[in-house]
DNA sequence: ACCGCCGGGTGCC
DNA sequence: ACCGCCGGGTGCC
């Protein structure tokens, strides 16, 4: 096996003043060059940690490092020491490497007990940590205390095989962690963000090229984040004793200041203005506390603008630029990039020339010497890491960026997805994670995050695991509060609901949510329940037989028609048959897919039963149900030939399974050959529209559905009556949905005063605050989905009230989903956390429900 | 490094 | 003199 840590100190060692040399940059000192070399290198290393979750203390033994003085790496007492099987080693396989925390060799085990530890540690048997307590002045050996750590199966063996080769490991005065702690440290996870939102450093005016003016929390965010990039504070943990820097949790010191964190997490609320608050940062804090040098379009003598330029380049087309990186793991979040450009051009005054570039499309600019004469780089997750695994000359990884800012930064709570790891390779001076949830369960979620702001120890994982994780997990009060210190010394959370100088942070205008009460006509009554009680039938007979679940898709299917009923008989144009009845593969295969397309399209199975996550990259089974790809392939993978699908374990196979085609994600034809005709609800909201129109012209709506056909349905009355109006749904490109918002958002008189909005085109981030009233025109399963929507308008930067609309059906399945909607958020409400302990059976009962059954 | 180990010098008491 | 003992050279893995 390989020893990565071992290969990045040697990298190090032997380039370390190389790289002093070549640093001449006028804006980075050579100790953050150096520091940034070796913690790359050891972070890459690092990566492969595995987690501390659930390991148990086998046992202590004292041991012996030897051959200190051919290695310069010194330890403090009571100082942490990492130990790495070194099994290159021309002299002894089993060698085992002994390093400080800063990955300075100190020396290594004793030979017979490597021996002894390399059989443990290759075999993965025990993960072995040592601490120094004494005999650190010791010329040529010092001893080690060694703690064995891992899963309680393996103890019996590792215990054994250390004593085999005449190694006891003492096993008393081992306290386990008691269970009534698991209690506090759910507490303890819910408290950590609290409490951090005492007023940190007064406010700060925002540089005068910030066209919006900012809010008084806001000023605050930019003062805050201000001063963690300028001043020289030690980062948490470290004291300066005499001359040299000492970290009170590792003991480790260090003669140099360890490298400051230039940046942290901003974790404000959704609707609190981080983006506003970053640009303006960006604006106001350049370099040395000036702001961004931009350009001015005020008319200047030529002359002079053309010196004025010349100096400015040199700032520029150095390697000091921001990357910002907006949330992009699905097509809702896209928006949240495009978005972003949406808000440069908003909050940055118009006389002021900045270069924002949109990193992404298959057109995009790789070239360096480009990217580098931008102010503003704007990508996405995935262009991010996909650019990265291509190849190692990765455009956006080749440039020494001033600052890069993550925008829903939880995104890399992942510390094994290629996008995380893409993140953390990017070189910066600072660093910053945008996030409105910043531990989503548990401490784990956090380490990335330190990781990317590169808060030493805790980049390398296995000092993140030992000080911090695996106490805190394991309910240690100390390192409760070591997690504690730490979080509160990076981050900046205020919530909706925060005060300051005793007012609310934000006050929204009112928002009002009223159901208007559809009434079918009398064709449309008849059709609809022909469909209700073909369906009821074909359920009742599942709910009978038991086969509920089995036939999963068919009774979404079922459900889907007669939504599509209450909205518009166009909807319904394609009617999948059932599956038995397929002749040929290729129309088992047609038929698949169109099931797989009425599940996604119904958002009534939004979570994949494996993951209970929502699903990434659909596919369905042959038995009509739909998992994440990765997720059910890992099943067949483990059950190797004999896989069953988990909801209704009918035989799967990997090759069987069928996901859309992209091309076939959306034909708009087969409704637009049709002569067009009217439905209840279609009338319900031209009414409505027509109505709010004639008080007041400069109202803008937003008309939301989960039919994008019903979406290009509305289209047409929109059309007879003149109303100017834009589309955005999921289909659309980067490039079309940014001018779409831009159009919409415009104040112009003849800007569009209606947007067609898809219901999961409505994703975070996307900033709708021109329009004051949302048509919700068919109710979502997840009330959520709606609440975000809804939102999209109802936020910051809204002068209106907001008032919403939900058009139900009379008398019809849409009645239903309301009602379970509200069921499922009282028991949400009421049980937290016990609430998907019998999903399935409970979506059983909601699919009896919705047909009264 | 005030140890252990190795190997050459040496050899009654 | 195929041992023991002495004392100098030496020293991580």
């Amino acid at each position: 096996m390989c020893c990565p840590i071992f290969s990045g100190v040697m990298f190090f060692n032997r380039w370390m003043s190389s790289w002093a040399r070549a640093s001449e940059d006028l804006f980075t000192d050579r100790n953050e060059i150096n520091s940034e070399t070796l913690s790359q290198a050891i972070r890459a290393a690092a990566s492969e940690e595995p987690d501390a979750d659930g390991s148990v203390l086998f046992g202590q033994l004292q041991g012996t490092v030897v051959g200190l003085r051919y290695y310069t790496g010194v330890v403090n007492q009571g100082e942490m020491v990492g130990l790495v099987r070194e099994p290159q080693n021309p002299y002894d396989r089993n060698a085992v490497m002994v390093a400080n925390i800063y990955g300075n060799q100190v020396g290594h085990i004793k030979r017979e007990l490597a021996a002894a530890m390399a059989y443990v540690m290759d075999n993965k048997l025990a993960k072995v940590e040592g601490v120094v307590h004494y005999g650190t002045k010791n010329k040529f050996n010092m001893p080690v205390m060694l703690s064995f750590w891992g899963k309680e199966e393996n103890k019996n063996t590792v215990v054994e095989s250390m004593l085999r080769r005449g190694y006891k490991l003492n096993t008393g005065g081992i306290k386990s962690a008691e269970a009534f702690l698991c209690f506090q440290l759910k507490n303890a996870f819910d408290n950590l963000f609290e409490g951090l939102m005492e007023s940190k450093d007064g406010e700060k005016e925002a540089a005068k090229s910030v066209a919006t003016p900012l809010l008084l929390h806001q000023k605050q965010a930019l003062s805050w984040m201000c001063s963690r990039e300028n001043k020289c504070t030690l980062p948490p943990f470290w004291e300066k004793r005499g001359d040299l820097y000492y970290n009170t949790l590792t003991h480790f010191s260090a003669r140099e200041v360890p490298e400051r964190v230039r940046g942290g997490i901003l974790a404000d609320d959704m609707g609190l203005g981080k983006t506003l608050t970053t640009i303006a940062l960006i604006l106001t804090n350049f370099h040395n506390g000036k702001p961004l040098p931009v350009e001015m379009s005020v008319s200047v003598n030529n002359m002079k603008q053309c010196k004025f330029w010349a100096r400015v380049d040199k700032y520029l087309k150095t390697d000091l630029l921001h990357l910002l990186i907006p949330c992009l793991n699905d097509c809702l979040l896209l928006l949240s990039s495009v978005n972003l450009q949406d808000q440069f051009e908003q909050h940055v005054h118009a006389n002021v020339k900045l270069n924002v570039y949109l990193y992404y499309g298959s057109e995009r600019n790789r070239s360096k010497k480009f990217l580098s004469s931008q102010d503003v780089v704007i990508t996405t997750y995935n262009v991010l890491s996909a650019d990265f695994e291509v190849s190692r000359g990765s455009p956006l990884h080749g440039i020494h960026w001033l600052r890069v800012v993550l925008d829903e930064g939880h995104t890399i709570r992942n510390p094994n997805a290629q996008m995380s790891k893409a993140v953390l390779q990017l070189k910066a001076q600072r660093r910053w994670i945008l996030s409105g949830t910043p531990i989503q369960n548990s401490v784990k979620d956090l380490w990335t995050l330190l990781a990317f702001l590169r808060l030493k120890p805790f980049d390398v994982r296995e000092w993140w695991n030992r000080v911090i994780q695996r106490p805190a997990m394991q309910g240690d009060r100390a390192g409760l509060q070591n997690l504690q210190t730490l979080v509160k010394c990076i981050t900046l959370r205020r919530t909706k609901t925060s005060e300051v100088n005793g007012r609310p942070l934000v006050s929204l205008p009112e928002k009002m949510v009223c159901v208007e009460q559809v009434e079918l006509n009398q064709q449309e009554r008849e059709e609809y329940e022909l469909a209700r009680n073909e369906g009821r039938s074909t359920i009742g007979r599942y709910v009978a037989e038991g086969t509920v679940l089995r036939n999963y898709a068919d009774v979404l299917a079922i459900l889907m028609r007669l939504r599509q009923h209450c909205c518009h008989p166009d909807l319904l144009a394609k009617i999948s048959s059932d599956l038995g009845a397929a002749a040929t593969p290729a129309e088992l295969r047609e038929r698949l897919v169109e099931k797989l397309r009425l599940v996604l399209a119904s958002g009534s199975d939004e979570e994949c039963s494996v993951c209970l996550d929502s699903v990434c990259l659909p596919v369905i089974t042959h038995c009509a149900h739909v998992y994440c790809r990765p997720c059910i392939a890992k099943v067949i993978s483990t059950q190797q030939g004999t896989a069953r699908c988990p909801l209704c374990r009918s035989d799967i196979k990997e090759t069987e399974l069928v996901e859309v085609p992209l091309e076939e994600m959306e034909d708009e034809s087969s409704t637009h050959a049709k002569k067009w005709r009217t439905s209840s609800k279609v009338q319900a909201l031209m009414g409505n529209l027509l109505r709010l129109q004639s008080e007041d012209r400069s109202i803008k709506c937003l008309v939301v559905s989960q039919f994008t056909r019903f979406l290009s349905i509305l289209e047409t009355p929109l059309r007879e009556h003149g109303f100017s109006f834009v589309r955005l749904d999921g289909t659309m490109s980067q490039k079309k949905r940014a001018q779409v918002i831009q159009d919409f958002q415009s104040s112009a008189a003849n800007s569009p005063s209606i947007m067609l909005l898809s219901l999961k085109a409505g994703g975070v981030g996307l900033n709708l605050t021109a329009a004051s009233h949302v048509f919700l025109m068919d109710p979502a399963w997840n009330p959520a989905t709606e609440e975000q929507c809804i939102d999209r308008c109802h936020r910051l930067g809204q002068k209106r009230k907001v008032v919403v609309t939900k058009f139900i059906v009379k008398d019809s399945v849409e009645e239903n989903m309301v009602r379970i909607q509200r069921k499922k958020q009282d028991l949400v409400e009421k049980a937290f956390g016990s609430a998907n302990t019998d999903k399935k059976t409970s979506r059983i009962d909601d699919i009896k429900a919705l047909l009264e059954l």
